[in-house]
DNA sequence: GAGGAACATTGACGGTCGTCAATATGTTCC
DNA sequence: GGAACATATTGACGACCGTCAATGTTCCTC
């Protein structure tokens, strides 16, 4: 079987779906607390947020992880345990292409978060 | 133990100003990424969301800190705790009143969050 | 298949975080 | 002033996190 090189540039999406109702609208239950608490935890740092930053910018839509240790400084394998945080959250996919993985965000993601963030 | 509602039951808003662009506008600055990432580690633990949902839907638009910390289920000291994490990230405001003190949330600060995180 | 390139995983280290008991600070009422 | 109540602070402990060097795994190319 004849190997066909794909140049998409854009990744699959997953299905995302809201954890919960936004914080204003009703009381957080523990689990849903527990849910959210995870997604937002892959926010707080600053390496993974400019990861995604790199990532939500990039015409492309995606970008090869050899493209990204050098903006963030950080040593190859701390830049792959942070996209692997990412990924964990569901917030960015990747794809193999040849030798390389490709990254992009995953838009829906971080709208689902914003939507519990919405205040009245 | 319930406080009943006294006059006065909104809190001063503190002025609010966005930390930066969002992510997909442009690639955030390392200092910009530290001082959102402090934001989202104020959001990354499921005592403190389900704290800042029970401010967000309270009517009266603030809570009692006596009131708290039932809802939560941990010690009045933990309670206390998330709380000045929250205040001192600004996503909270409080007010003394008598011998208990009175939180809200502050919704601009939510908005502010919300907007690093809009899409293209 | 051998060598090399790209990315992931492992293991270890120091630092930070969540939690509670104990205690301190501040407020009200008598 | 003193007792009683509400909240904040301190100190200690275990758990988790970010980081890197070393190593493993996967895939291309010759």
């Amino acid at each position: 079987m004849t190997m066909v090189l794909r140049d998409l540039p854009l990744l699959e999406q997953p299905v995302v779906e809201a954890c919960c109702a936004p914080l204003a609208a009703e009381v957080l239950s523990a689990g849903d607390a527990e849910t959210l608490s995870r997604q937002f935890a892959a926010l707080a740092d600053p390496v993974r947020l400019r990861l995604l930053s790199l990532l939500a910018t990039a015409e492309a839509g995606a970008v090869c992880a050899c493209d990204l240790v050098e903006p963030v400084a950080k040593s190859q394998p701390t830049v792959s345990h942070h996209l692997k945080v990412l990924a964990e959250a569901g917030l960015v996919t990747s794809e193999r292409r040849g030798r390389n993985v490709w990254y992009g965000v995953v838009p829906a993601a971080l709208e689902a978060l914003r939507g519990a963030l919405a205040t009245r």
